[in-house]
DNA sequence: CGTAATGTTGACAAGGGTCAAGCTTAGTGG
DNA sequence: CCACTAAGCTTGACCCTTGTCAACATTACG
């Protein structure tokens, strides 16, 4: 079952970009937190880090995408959140990481060692609650809705975090799609053609989205 | 689909049973809070809150059991997480509640006020971190497993909860194990009687369930 | 321009949903 | 104490959505 997309390509070590200048860029970054240690420039597949590592740090993403996931035995995974621009990820409850992340696209990731003084714990928390609302709402999507209801959200939420433009750029391939929505790379295909047949969608190549009629895929997501 | 489990018996209120003595039960409680500021006994379906109320608390569950969930607009229900005795819910990203909560059988809910101080603030962020990471697992549990595997991992999850002890009381109809597991009630029944067959299980009703074989449970869940 | 990776489409199969009937259990009242 | 009832659970028959397998198209890249 699902053993096509078994297939990962990581196997590479962290590789530490070291201290850069990190003065430029002032203030787009939703919980603007201090200095970063170091930042992390990431190609394609990057391991940020892996299940079981010990947790050394907290991670914001400053531009790309990162996926993060589990996998089965048996090669099947699960994508539990993609983070883009802003958002911050590696909370973990017992200092180990339970999950693997990695870089969809090109990316930089700032890094904050462990442990945060008082004042960044402060400002971490509610990353935290958002990462939670967002796990659990994702549940909703994946526990209760059919294969066309979880690529309208999926579409919906993306444009929502790129500024609610009609189009959408998709750092990620039909099968990080699939594997986030509990989906074969195959039915997320014919999502699409679906959706543009219908005239919900238009697309530009694979990975270029633009929301023709974004009230009606909100509608089918109830 | 699925809207035969859309109907649920909460309409009714609150119902603050006011501040009373807790300064009983010693300790028992993992993340030793301070006094809470009144405690809740629930009967089941009670209403601990509702989506869209503002959030006004945190709550720990003294005993019995806590459904956390999520409805589509026809009917169609996630319930994203059972809390037992000891383990805080109530946290939200923006002030308002996204999900409901309701008792599932009689018990008992701390309630702490918001805004909580400082000192406690310190003392939450464990068990909001320790939700996030059982969201993400459950994920992993709904995206990427089948039937079987889901009701092996649930029924495990349940028997380490409760101590390892082989027998496990199910506080939770067949209806709210779907909707945690997202699958029917059917389905639920099915692989139970499975289990059964198998000499995985043993029920005695449909309420009390031996673990015969936990090896068995583990490996179908990888 | 050629090759490999990625994506699309079709035919078919299977897991789980739907519908329906019957069974168990707990609770209630005679 | 037992019969009746209603809710919850189980089981069967059938069917639909989605997964599987395969072929082909498209895109990206060297």
């Amino acid at each position: 079952m699902l053993a096509h997309n078994a297939i990962h390509s990581s196997p590479a070590a962290i590789s530490r970009v070291g201290r850069v200048a990190r003065d430029n860029k002032p203030g787009h970054m939703p919980p603007a937190f201090a200095q970063p240690h170091q930042v992390l420039f990431c190609s394609p597949n990057k391991e940020i880090y892996a299940q079981g590592e010990r947790a050394t740090a907290l991670y914001q993403v400053e531009f790309g995408a990162v996926r993060i996931y589990r996998l089965l035995s048996d090669g099947r995974r699960q994508i539990s959140a993609f983070h883009v621009a802003g958002e911050v990820f590696g909370f973990e409850a017992d200092g180990h990481h339970r999950f693997f992340a990695e870089a969809v696209c090109n990316s930089a990731v700032r890094v904050y060692r462990l442990p945060i003084d008082a004042d960044l714990s402060r400002d971490i928390l509610p990353s935290a609650l958002l990462a939670l609302v967002r796990a659990q709402e994702h549940l909703l999507v994946i526990g209760r809705q059919n294969a066309a209801e979880r690529v309208a959200a999926f579409l919906l939420d993306l444009a929502e975090r790129q500024g609610d433009l009609p189009q959408i750029e998709l750092a990620m391939s039909r099968t990080d799609i699939g594997d986030y929505l509990g989906l074969t790379i195959e039915t997320v295909s014919r999502v699409f053609s679906k959706f543009r047949e219908n005239g919900h969608i238009r697309l530009q190549g694979a990975r270029t989205v633009m929301l023709l009629k974004p009230e009606a895929l909100r509608a089918m997501c109830a």
